[in-house]
RNA sequence: GCCCGGGUGGUGAAAUGGUAGACACGAGGGACUUAAAAUCCCUUGGCCCGCAAGGGCUGUGCGGGUUCAAGUCCCGCCCCGGGCACCA
């Protein structure tokens, strides 16, 4: 290792570039330092990290990329960085820190890849973590790399095979408010049968009612029954669930693939189907969900939005009896109180009664609009609000309380999926009963006192009811109580707290997830046994579902255990991400997903760091599978983080270039027209946003239009010289708003002055037309902010931008650009400020003592052991105070300022005290690890800076002996006077008002008030 | 429609109810240099008065309010971004 002060001594081989140093003082040479540094941690391993439970840990955790084909961009690090400064800065402060680093390796542009040219998703998706890796590599962050995970790997998915069983094997007990494992609830049916109103009674999707069983009962089941009443009960369960199903390419498709009806690759329509899915049962955490969201150190728009997920309502459970049939219709309402006002029922048009109930004469046309109904997808449904559809069945109901007859409609209004997918339809008291009822001719009751009902519905929870019967008069609270009391009396209805929150759909029919360990026996679903896992992914001869529909796994030679069929849908991709962090305590335990030690140590996430588009997806589920696996005994805790930060999207400066397509006719020499064929002679115009925006609109004057076309033949006659026919009619090829078109250009031909360069963009494009430019040159693209992608050529690579500045200034810029949580547009523009403090910052300790901020022209060290002098230890103090309590905030863009004035302030002051430098490269080196590591290593120290302990700051070097108080009058500053610290309130109002200038600003009138705010301000009332 | 964020200079932004615009970019001017690079210094919210020193008015999306004092707190709006579920 060099020593510090041999700069001289160098061999030339080794820094190249000494030479050039010599005649510039280009001193700070980045890419020299993190080259070094980040091959020396390589080498030193040193952010590994050891399970020591002699020591105080701390977890840092950002959410794992897919490693798509892309690479990373800018947008990526930007939480990365934040969570790599906390975890060197707990590191400073003693922390023993588990700053881990995967793959969430399993996904769908991996399989669309792979079915597009036969590649092994493992191949490719093998090659994009190695490119992210060392895009990751790059920008040094301080990952333990030996405990990387990758869910798609069979030692890591193993686990979450395992994990699933485990849910196969659990049943949820409502009293106990706990998973339990079917064991006990096996011994319980041999004990006492079962009976639904018994408190395992289940939540979510289950299609058929179970009835209640006595203990003989299910003694004498055979073997098929009672598996099938066990999937009434476990957690990861086989149901019918409804699918977006699209017949063209015989697979289901997520919601986000479905546009108007259509797979929005392709366009082939899609229907909505019920198919066998295994589901997860998180219906039955509804309520711990909720409840623990009130103890998380997570954002309230996070909260909140997991709260509305989860739905969480009260109500009643009301039953309208069938007028001309058996049976109830069931309904769930917040309002029983209304229950006067209902004057008709809506079933959803998936609802099962519809059928059963529909007069054969009424038939025809009820199903019809069923099928529309139901074939349009809830996104669909929910995009138009204002158009009101629905039909009437021909069939009543009986009203619990009234006796009388309710008619019974369906209408797409009312949702199939949430509650019981029904309503009572108090028209006079819901927008959308009184909007239905409007349009159908319905009638409209009054339910509360002072309501206009003859223009919208009264949802007011503070009124009185009005509706004739035992409610009348009551507050609304005081009638929910009595109407659910005569409900629950006349058996007709009960207290019931719904949830919007759904069963989640745990199969894919996709090839590359995590196979599902189950085999079927008699067409029942059995668990695979512990030693058969992991359970690989099969080779199959293509990506593809089969012929008949089935997923790609029923390719594989033979799918089966022990010759009985296994499981050929796959997991969703939530699967791996749902308890990853607990891998990554212990990565390469074979015995157990992680060492009950390993757990016992690391505990939840400390810090969590991630994108707000997770709200309800993966945090959602990692929070469901950390109770579950608590409940079981697993882990001693039951939620995964304490502290949640969403970093905001960086958004992407596009550029924008407006083009028209000309129609040219050319006039031969015997003056007839006719359309030029030649295309490759026509130019390709492009105008400015003004034209552009004036071409579309439908306003256009003639005129305007003739002006602009007059221009284009005179710049098409141009690009014609020396042809040999004369250019006759030009005319804009599009019509309409097709007349004129936007483009995005890739970012790159465009310079800082939005210059676009057109010689490069004629290559990219590789146009055969000339461009020419409707107006003089250069051709100035407009920026437009937007989300930062490939199709929109407008990402920005992190590895330019390390090449050219590198990953340091990389690092400051990205938390310079402001508050964490907060979106903003990349723009380089301000890098270089960021980039001159690091050359300023490392220009300390290298002075050439005479000019402030130069450094000496062969960049040897200058720090001097000597002693600092006040003022630099004040810029030393104010430094650490202000860093330290940024960094716990988590406020990184104001710390990166707070050095930057430090670095200008040591500047002016030209100090070279070790004394104070030292201590601020332990600071920086959260930040800046690479010129830290350098720069300790300069000052003679042997070991990583990382190791080093975070300095202290004291109080005692920023007290000051005056204040200069703003002296304000009604509020508005007019001077500034300095008074001793030590100055009572008294003496600072006695001695402003002596003062000369305040007396003559005063004009002799005495203040009405003085307020003295002690080293804060003056203010003089007047 | 509902929920959650956010509106401050030319730009990114800062500001425990207490001097609005720190820090940085950009722009303009200057020093050093043969020149460039690098570095340093000055100016930079708007409007107005003044030769100048300096001074005044105004200003944090809009309209009110509380307060000695409001970017910050309260009420009512507008606009932008993100999310969602016509949720009974």
């Amino acid at each position: 290792m060099r020593r510090s002060s041999g700069g001289e001594g160098r061999a030339a081989s080794e820094r190249p570039s000494t030479f050039r140093r010599a005649s510039s003082s280009m001193a700070y040479e980045h890419k020299d330092i993190e080259q070094k540094w980040r091959a020396e941690w390589a080498k030193r391993k040193t952010y590994r990290v050891e399970n020591d439970p002699s020591r105080p840990k701390y977890y840092v955790l950002d959410m794992f990329p897919y490693p798509s084909g892309a690479g990373l961009h800018v947008g990526h690090p930007l939480g990365y960085i934040a969570s790599d400064i906390v975890a060197r800065y707990k590191r400073h402060c003693g922390f023993n820190v588990l700053h881990p680093m995967g793959y969430d390796s399993f996904g769908l542009p991996a399989e669309q890849y792979a079915i597009q040219t036969g590649q092994h998703p493992a191949k490719t998706t093998e090659v994009n973590i190695a490119r992210y890796r060392e895009q990751l590599d790059n920008i040094g962050f301080s990952f333990d790399w030996d405990r990387e995970v990758r869910t798609s790997d069979p030692s890591f998915y193993k686990w979450t095979q395992w994990i699933f069983l485990q849910l196969f094997d659990s049943w949820y007990d409502h009293e106990a408010q706990k998973a339990k494992a079917i064991s006990e609830l096996l011994s319980r049916f041999d004990a006492q049968g079962w009976h639904p109103a018994d408190a395992c009674a289940l939540t979510g999707d289950v299609e058929e009612e179970l009835g209640a069983f006595t203990a003989d009962d299910w003694k004498a089941f055979d073997e098929r029954t009672k598996q099938r009443i066990l999937q009434h009960f476990r957690l990861a369960y086989l149901s019918e669930a409804w699918v977006n199903w699209c017949p063209a390419l015989g697979t289901v498709l997520a919601n986000d693939e479905v546009k108007d009806g259509v797979s929005e690759r392709g366009g082939h329509p899609v229907e909505r189907k019920r198919m066998p899915q295994w589901s997860m049962r998180i219906t039955a955490y509804a309520q711990r969900l909720l409840n623990g969201l009130d103890a998380l150190d997570w954002s309230e728009s996070i909260k909140e939005a997991q709260r509305n997920w989860i739905g969480r309502s009260e109500g009643a459970l009301v039953k309208f009896r069938l007028k001309d049939a058996a049976g109830d219709i069931e309904v769930f309402t917040t309002r029983p109180d209304t229950l006067f006002g209902v004057t008709f029922v809506t079933l959803a048009p998936e609802h099962e009664l519809v059928e059963v109930i529909t007069p054969a004469e009424r038939r025809d046309e009820v199903m019809a609009y069923v099928t529309t109904a139901k074939n349009r997808s809830e996104r669909e449904r929910m995009a138009d609000v204002k158009k009101v559809s629905g039909v009437f069945t021909g069939t009543y109901c009986i009203h619990p309380f009234t006796g009388q007859e309710v008619p019974i409609w369906v209408g797409d209004y009312v949702l199939g999926g949430y509650g019981t997918g029904a309503v009572m339809a108090v028209p006079g008291g819901d927008q959308r009963d009184w909007n239905f009822a409007t349009h159908f001719g319905l009638p409209i009751i009054a339910v509360t006192e002072g309501a206009d009902i003859s223009k919208e519905a009264d949802e007011r929870r503070d009124a009185t009811i009005s509706s004739e019967g035992f409610l009348k008069g009551q507050k609304v609270p005081d009638a929910i109580t009595r109407a659910i009391a005569e409900l629950e009396k006349l058996g007709a209805g009960e207290r019931r707290i719904n949830f919007r929150l759904r069963d989640a759909a745990f199969g894919r029919q996709r090839y590359w997830g995590e196979p599902i360990p189950i085999y079927y026996k008699d067409g029942v679903p059995y668990a695979l046994p512990e030693s058969e896992l992991p359970l690989k992914l099969p080779e199959v001869d293509k990506f593809l579902p089969t012929e008949d529909g089935e997923p790609p796994l029923a390719r594989a030679a033979d799918w089966s255990y022990e010759g009985y069929p296994l499981e050929t849908t796959t997991m969703p991709g939530w699967a791996g991400s749902s308890w990853y962090f607990l891998r990554y305590m212990d990565p390469k335990n074979e015995g157990r997903f992680a060492s009950p030690e390993a757990i016992n140590y690391w505990q939840q996430v400390d810090l969590y760091v991630g994108g707000s588009e997770h709200a309800t997806g993966h945090l959602l589920y990692f929070r469901f599978w950390t109770k579950f696996l608590h409940d079981r005994g697993w882990i001693n805790f039951d939620e995964p983080a304490k502290k949640l930060v969403n970093q905001g999207m960086i958004q992407g400066v596009s550029m924008i270039a407006y083009r028209l397509f000309l129609s040219v006719t050319a006039m031969t020499s015997g003056d007839d027209e006719r359309e030029l064929l030649d295309l490759g002679t026509i130019p390709e115009v492009l105008v400015s946003r003004e034209i552009y925006e004036a071409l579309r609109s439908d306003s256009l004057s003639p005129i305007v239009l003739g002006q602009i076309e007059d221009r284009l033949k005179a710049i098409t006659s141009e690009a014609h010289q020396g042809q040999p026919n004369r250019v006759g009619n030009v005319r804009l090829s599009g019509h309409g708003q097709g007349k004129a078109i936007h483009t995005h250009v890739d970012i790159s031909l465009v310079n800082e002055r939005r210059e676009l360069n057109l010689v490069e963009f004629q290559k990219q494009n590789s146009r055969s037309r000339p461009i020419r430019l409707f107006d003089a040159g250069p051709y100035l693209c407009v920026p437009e902010v937007e989300k930062m992608s490939k199709s929109k050529l407008n990402v920005v690579n992190p590895d330019d931008i390390i090449s050219k500045y590198g990953a340091d200034t990389l690092r400051l810029y990205e938390m310079f650009l402001g508050p964490i949580e907060q979106s903003k547009p990349w723009d380089t523009n301000g890098i270089e400020g960021t980039f001159r403090f690091l050359r300023k910052f490392w220009n300390l300790f290298h002075q050439d003592g005479e000019t402030p901020g130069q450094a000496r022209s062969d960049n040897a060290p200058s720090v001097s052991d000597e002693a600092p002098t006040k003022p630099e230890l004040k810029v030393l103090h104010a430094t650490l105070k202000k860093v330290t309590e940024d960094i716990e905030r988590m406020s990184f863009n104001t710390s990166v300022s707070q050095f930057m004035i430090a670095a200008n302030e040591l500047g002016s002051l030209k100090c070279n005290k070790r004394a104070v430098l030292e201590p601020l490269v332990i600071a920086l080196a959260p930040f800046a690890p690479h010129i830290a590591e350098e720069l300790w290593e300069e000052l003679e120290h042997s070991d990583s800076v990382t190791g080093a302990a975070w300095p202290q700051w004291d109080a005692q070097h920023l007290v000051e002996d005056s204040f200069s108080y703003p002296i304000s009058f009604n509020g508005k500053t007019r001077m500034q006077l300095e008074f001793p610290i030590g100055l009572s309130k008294e003496e600072v109002e006695a001695q402003v008002l002596a003062n000369p200038e305040v007396q003559a600003k005063l004009g002799g009138q005495p203040p009405k008030k003085v307020i003295v705010v002690p080293k804060r301000i003056v203010n003089i009332v007047v």
